[in-house]
Order: C-alpha cells, then sequence, then structure tokens
RNA sequence: GUGGGUGUAGCUCAGCUGGUAGAGCGCCGCGUUGUGGUCGCGGAUGUCGCGGGUUCGAGUCCCGUCACUCACCCCA
C-alpha cells in the first residue's frame, strides 16, 4: 500500500520531536510550578456542544463515527475537540462536586480543526492551555496572574522575545457606547482589520456601516493607543470619551499591566487594538507575538469569559490562555530558528569489540544506565571507524571503547578526538552533554 | 471552504521553443589490518509527487489528483 502525508497532519523527524519534547517539559514544569494541576479530556465531545448553542458552526469540525455503525438514530453524534476550552467547560459541569472553586488546572492536548494548512497553522495541533474557574465570581486578580505564568514559560523556551498583548473588551465598548455608537459588536469586527488593511480603509469601512467621520476618527485614535506603563490610560482620558464600562475596563487593564511590571518587566503591552474575534470573551483579552515576527501572528491568547460554564442555575466566571505549542515550532523549525543538538537522548555509543563482547559492552551500558547516563550499544562490531560514524551521524557526542588488548576502558569525545581511560562508575560527561541540547540559530535582524 | 504558486537524487537546485536525466553538498567503497572528520581515487544516487491524455517521442504541453506554500476566511 502506498504510503504519503496528510495535509494538515505533520509529523515530526526525530530530532524535531526532541525539540518538541524539550518544549512541552517546560511548558508543564511551569504550568505545574505555578500549582495547575493537569487534567486530560477526550478527545471527542457531542457535536451540539462543540456547535454551542448560538450554532455558528464556522468552526470546520471533524465528525467521528464507527464504520460499522448502523443507522441509529439514538446514538449522539460526536466530533472531535476544536480547542480544549469548550471540553473543559464541560468536565467543570460535569465533575462540579469533586472540584474546589477556585478551580485551576492546565491541559496540554491535540485539538483538530478542518481549516485549510498553512505553515504555522494545521488541522491537527497541540495547545496548551491554563484556566481558572470559579463559581458566581471570579477574582479579577487571576486576569493579572495568567498571563504571567505564560511570560515565564516564553522566559524558559529558547525563543525570542515574547509580548504579551493585553486589553480589555470593556475599553472599546464602552467606549463606543461613550460616543453613541450602537453596533458595538460589529464595530470591533471592522477595528480589528486594522493590522491587515490599515486605518485608512478601516475609517472607510466604519462610515460605511453608518458612523460619522469623527466617530471613526476617535475608533481609530483609541486603537492606536500602545503603552507598556500606565500611561494608555491617561492617553484615553484626553479623547474625553466617558462611559462607566469604560471605566471599568481602564481600571481593570491597569491592575494587569501594573502586575506586570512588578512581576515580569517587558513581557506585556497595553494595546488597544486587538479585539479577538471570539465573542464569548467579556473583559480582559491576551494575544502573544514574537517580537521581530509580528507576521506571524498570534502563539498565545485568550481572555476572560463571564460565563465558561453554566448548568441554568450556576454559572462558572473563567480565565484561561492557551499556547498554540504546534504552531510555535511549525514556525520555528520550519524557518530553522531551531535545532537539536543530536537526534537521540543517547549521550555514549558503547563500541562492541566482536560478538563475543557484546556481553561486556552491554554491562558497561548497564552501568551507565544506572547514573542516568543515557547510552546505546552499537549495532555490530564493525571496524572502530564505522562506530565512531555511527555516533557522529546521530550527533551521539561520545564513544565508549571496551578494554582490549593492553589498554582499559576508554572514552572518546568524537568532536574533539580526546580519548581518555575512563571508569564505568565514575566517568561523567559535562552537564551540557547529558542531554540534547536546543540549538538556536543566529538571526540576522537587528530588531 | 475560495483563489494563486510550487513539486526533478538524502539536501539545495539546473534541465532552452517536447528528443531517452545533470551539478554541488551529502552517502557508500578503497587508500587506511580495529579510531571517524582532511586528502586522493572509485561508486550508487531518481517510478522527474501520483494518475490519465496529446505525440513517433513528455521532466518539458493538457486534464485530474495528492502534498507543500501564499492570500482570503478563521484562528493556535
Amino acid at each position: 500500500m502506498k504510503v504519503s502525508p496528510i495535509s494538515g497532519f505533520p509529523e515530526y523527524l526525530p530530532a524535531e520531536r526532541i525539540v518538541e519534547q524539550h518544549f512541552l517539559d517546560v511548558i508543564r514544569e511551569t504550568f505545574e510550578l505555578h500549582g495547575f494541576p493537569s487534567i486530560e479530556t477526550r478527545a471527542v465531545e457531542p457535536v451540539d456542544r462543540l456547535l454551542g448553542k448560538g450554532g455558528d458552526s464556522d468552526k470546520e469540525i471533524y465528525a467521528v463515527s464507527r464504520l460499522a455503525a448502523e443507522e441509529s438514530p439514538g446514538d449522539a453524534e460526536l466530533g472531535l475537540h476544536f480547542d480544549l476550552t469548550v471540553p473543559f467547560a464541560r468536565y467543570v459541569l460535569e465533575n462540579a462536586g469533586h472540584l474546589t472553586f477556585p478551580f485551576r488546572r492546565h491541559q496540554i492536548q491535540k485539538v483538530w480543526r478542518g481549516e485549510r494548512p498553512q505553515e504555522g497553522r494545521y488541522r491537527e495541533f497541540t495547545q496548551a492551555d491554563i484556566d481558572v474557574v470559579d463559581v458566581g465570581d471570579l477574582a479579577p486578580h487571576f486576569e493579572a496572574e495568567v498571563p504571567l505564568v505564560m511570560a515565564e514559560v516564553f522566559r524558559r523556551l529558547p525563543i525570542g522575545r515574547m509580548l504579551i498583548q493585553v486589553s480589555n473588551r470593556k475599553i472599546p465598548e464602552g467606549f463606543y457606547l461613550g460616543l453613541g455608537i450602537q453596533d458595538v459588536v460589529g464595530t470591533l469586527r471592522v477595528v480589528d482589520k486594522l493590522d491587515k488593511i490599515g486605518p485608512g480603509k478601516v475609517g472607510d469601512l466604519l462610515v460605511d456601516a453608518g458612523l460619522r467621520r469623527e466617530q471613526a476618527d476617535q475608533c481609530l485614535a483609541l486603537a492606536a493607543i500602545r503603552s507598556e506603563d500606565l500611561s494608555f490610560v491617561d492617553r484615553v482620558r484626553t479623547l474625553g470619551v466617558e462611559h462607566p464600562t469604560l471605566d471599568e475596563g481602564l481600571e481593570a487593564l491597569a491592575a494587569v499591566i501594573q502586575a506586570g511590571l512588578d512581576n515580569a518587566p517587558g513581557s506585556m503591552v497595553a494595546d488597544l487594538r486587538i479585539a479577538r474575534g471570539l465573542d464569548y470573551y467579556t473583559g480582559t483579552i491576551y494575544e502573544t507575538q514574537l517580537v521581530g515576527h509580528e507576521t506571524w501572528g498570534s502563539f498565545c491568547s485568550g481572555g476572560r469569559y463571564d460565563s465558561l460554564a453554566s448548568d441554568g442555575r450556576t454559572t462558572y466566571p473563567g480565565v484561561g490562555i492557551s499556547i498554540g505549542v504546534s504552531r510555535l515550532l511549525g514556525l520555528l523549525l520550519g524557518k530553522g530558528l531551531l535545532t537539536a543538538s543530536r537526534s537521540t537522548p543517547a549521550c555514549i555509543l558503547v563500541a562492541v569489540n566482536d560478538e563475543g563482547g557484546r556481553a561486556r559492552s552491554t554491562k558497561v551500558a548497564t552501568a551507565l544506565r544506572a547514573r542516568a547516563i543515557a547510552c546505546e550499544v552499537a549495532p555490530r562490531p564493525a571496524k572502530f571507524g564505522k562506530q565512531i560514524r555511527y555516533a557522529e551521524r546521530r550527533g551521539i557526542p561520545f564513544v565508549w571503547f571496551p578494554p582490549i588488548g593492553e589498554t582499559g576502558d576508554q572514552v572518546k569525545d568524537i568532536r574533539t578526538g580526546r580519548q581518555v581511560d575512563a571508569e564505568v562508575g565514575s566517568w561523567t560527561p559535562p552537564p551540557e552533554d547529558l542531554r540534547p541540547q536546543i540549538v538556536r540559530a543566529k538571526e540576522a535582524d537587528a530588531t
């Protein structure tokens, strides 16, 4: 049977997978460091839950069915989840009695969307989410905490500077209402196109949508405000628009930005241009760009929703943020910005003198492994030149030679050619060689 | 989902208006009778994405299809 790739379902080679696993390890460790336990939800949800109450089904959902299934109208139709928020909301409702609130969790899983793939955009991809959910009310300080966790993740990953752009839905909402604009959502949607079509065209579109020219200009002026400190508040005030919702939004955003300044300076910016397409966000919203690669879009986004879940009696507000792990890796690996120092976890290749000596080599390997040094025994007792090349082609830095003739155990660093007597019980590689390293390519840009 | 671009050796690519497939790097062997990388000599690279069509003849033209990619859409 012929094999061929399936569009949008990427697979990595071992060296790339090493980079991915490093990312996943860092993400998980950081989430846990901040006290977010892990959960995993099933891959499928009932299709009607995925579609939501509104029925706006532009989400390309993969349906799941058994090939042998008969026509049985009773069965619920299942679909693969397209994010981790919808399944999480269901999980909270289902397990509310067993959870303690405010409940925080992290979740790192594959999700599926049937959209047309591009670089950094796939049909099967991994997201890493954290959310905090509470019963009835959610304290606003969580809106500041959640991006700080992500800032820490980015600080620990071997990538350039990530900048989390933060805004609050209430700011444009209150501002528009204060201006007398009725269609808040429609206006937001047009303003959201600023990046793509520029202020001139956005202004025209707003006028086409029924705004007066000065209203449109005010909207553009608001969207242009961006500051890494709290100065955005005064700049909004200068525009002279007043509305209680605007005040709430400014206060909330100021609190988030202040927390960023206190705990992770340089990682956040108040940016009143971002709006987020998703309409369930009701407060703080986040997007994240890699500095110098803004055209790659957002790698991490989320926000506050007043009703993540509701069972009719109780409402669960939440705040969450999600890293697009596959997008990040797809771009960084695809552009050659990241590689692994070797394509195997093995730090040492234990050479084999002859088949009769394999047992001796295996004992060496066992002793090294007992001290947590990853190693592999040579597949064939080939000439040593061949065995060295076997290691070289995989990036394994050391070759261990068992005793032969007069000489005892020796280990060779094949990068320097230096070969020394060694003792299985004590010889230790330099710490940087113990595990594969993630190597960042130098970037030519001077940003 | 809509519309464009691309698809030749492991990699980067060349191949004129259709005439039986090339380079560099890498790979393998030997020089080097247990120690790779340098050097020298030699060797193999391949259903020219896949299928069909036109033609005496298709890598080259046409159609379809798959994959990658770009824009839209949407978003991670």
